[in-house]
RNA sequence: GCUCCGGUAGUGUAGUCCGGCCAGCAUGGGGGACUCUCGAUCCCCCGACCCGGGUUCAAAUCCCGGCCGGAGCACCA
């Protein structure tokens, strides 16, 4: 078992279960985000736990015209799970399983437990759910039924011309509960199975199925899916299954983030989004491609534990975990912002580089040397502009492990070296910053977390490092190389 | 309107079932030490039991009544 974080509380009546097996249900629209990650780690921390089973099933079902399957999504997920370490045991479509909920529909029917309704659904609802009063259909006789169920299939219904409710009673307090639509008509194509199926279950009916089918023990999702579960143990009932176990918690949002894989999904199609792992989408794979460890993701989640209350949090608290994991390893580097240059004069004629550290509290990691081409004691060096203008005449300042300079605005800025020796600067409580020689310095674009280009020069040693590594530019931030050359391209993760 | 769920510092969470250690932890904010970064590390501080009754020697915890918030009520998932 993985220390990670606190113990969650125990699961129920695993004692009943021959073993613990639990299920990864996501509706393959587009890849994982940071929302669905809470899901993923939740199912994989208990079937770790337990040593039980996870399944990872495509709930590829037709969806709606809101919600549309995403090819690309089949690959991407599987993808995010690993980034994540889930790890899932088989993988099922419920594309593939469409004759087991036409078998189970022909029972239920059989049964009595379900009848084909032809109301228009927005009739139905006016007149019949919210009233409470059943319909003519609800009386239909078994042959009736089977007749109009055959009918769905041929294509005698058209799309919405008839639906197959399940009989959970019209006189359910709860309006949610009243013959809820299990089965019903679309001829959207679908990308896995073409249109050799016009009838479609919903996401309460093949669950219901599907759970015990699959041998489900214990569910953890969203609450927004309680009614959905009270439908599935209807069903359970009605077959008189063992009845897995049901565990919700609240809705997740971002204070910092809006998570929205429908809008993400049109952002990517028309080119907004630079592609699936564009920093807005939150998606796992923008999630590594900024150099966030996956497993600050995962103590976030599992540090929310199993509450049903609606939570906000902010990104910070993952962004500190990931500090946490990865400031250790992340090499020091010099980058300055739409540099202001300054023509620095009395430098010392043999000097030739400096050198700072690779990172400050691991010494014998070495120094990165930053080549000085000095010319008649001058050299031209890029601060941040945003330092130069805060800066007044005169002011003593230090570009770090380097040297002291006094500050000359003029016509055109200047420094005048003053000495090589911190105290000096310390003494005067000047400032120290970074800084990057005109020769030699890396162009550098950052894609920042809005998806918006900072650009500015870092340090010559940067070209020594390859793409993907995870590094602090001193002063500003932590980011990963995403593509090195010139320009270089960085991906920023975060402060 | 109906059904269900829930309210602990700014945020998140532990404790609530089986009342009792100054309500713990993390993050955030503030301050200090250290470091040649605004990062890290170390120390200190700020800050909460929704409200009102009741039971009790004792209530975040049990009971009653309010108030507030959320989810669901799709031929979406």
């Amino acid at each position: 078992m993985e220390s990670e974080s606190k113990e969650l509380p125990e699961l129920t009546n695993v004692d009943k279960w021959p073993k613990v097996v639990m299920r990864l249900a996501p509706f393959p629209s587009g890849p994982l985000h940071i929302g669905n990650a809470r899901m993923a780690v939740l199912n994989d921390y208990y079937v770790k736990r337990y040593d039980g089973e996870l399944i990872l099933v495509f709930d590829d079902t037709i969806g709606s015209a809101e919600k549309q399957v995403e090819t690309e999504a089949f690959d991407m997920i599987p993808e995010g799970l690993d980034y994540l370490g889930v790890k899932w045991h088989r993988t099922v479509y419920k594309s593939d399983r469409l004759n087991i909920f036409y078998k189970y529909a022909v029972d239920l029917l059989k049964k009595g437990e379900a009848y084909v309704c032809d109301c228009d659904a927005g009739l139905w609802r006016n007149e019949h759910k919210i009233k409470g009063k059943p319909c003519s259909c609800s009386i239909l006789s078994v042959d009736e039924n089977l007749s109009r169920w055959e009918m769905m299939l041929d294509g005698t219904y058209p799309e919405r011309g008839a639906a197959v409710r399940l009989r959970t009673g019209m006189d359910n307090p709860d309006p949610a509960m009243r013959d809820h639509v299990i089965l019903r008509i679309s001829e959207t194509e679908h990308p896995r199975v073409g249109t050799r199926y016009r009838v479609w279950p919903l996401l309460e009916y093949s669950w219901g199925i599907d759970d015990h089918e699959l041998g489900i023990s214990h569910i953890i999702r969203g609450k927004d899916l309680v009614k959905e579960g009270k439908i599935e143990q209807h069903i359970w009932c009605i077959y008189d299954w063992q009845q897995p176990e049901l565990l919700y918690y609240g809705r997740l949002k971002f204070q910092d983030a809006t998570l929205s894989k429908s809008k993400s999904r049109k952002e990517v199609l028309d080119g907004t989004y630079s592609g699936w792992d564009d920093p807005r989408t939150w998606s796992m794979q923008s999630l590594a491609k900024r150099g966030i460890d996956s497993q600050a993701i995962r103590k976030i989640m599992l540090d929310l534990g199993l509450s049903t209350v609606d939570i906000s949090i902010s990104m910070k608290a993952l962004y500190s975990e990931n500090r946490k994991l990865r400031d250790a390893d992340a090499p020091r580097l010099f980058f300055v912002e739409s540099p202001t240059w300054l023509k620095l004069s009395g430098v010392p004629a043999e000097t030739t580089y400096a050198e700072a550290p690779v990172h400050p509290d691991f010494p014998d990691r070495g120094v990165r040397k930053i080549p000085l081409d000095v010319r008649d004691d001058t050299i031209l060096v890029g601060i941040q502009t945003k330092d130069y203008d805060r800066f007044e005449e005169g002011l003593l300042f230090r570009l770090k492990d380097f040297a002291n300079f006094k500050l000359l605005k003029g016509k055109s800025p200047v420094g005048q070296f003053h000495s090589h020796d911190v105290d000096d600067v310390r003494a005067t409580k000047g400032p120290i910053i970074q800084w990057v020689p005109k020769k030699g310095s890396v162009g550098t674009e950052i894609t920042m977390i809005d998806g918006s280009i900072t650009t500015g020069f870092a340090e010559p040693s940067v070209s020594k490092l390859k793409p993907g590594t995870f590094f602090q530019f001193e002063r500003w931030g932590f980011g990963c190389i995403v593509e090195s050359g010139s320009p270089m391209k960085v991906a920023f993760a975060h402060k």
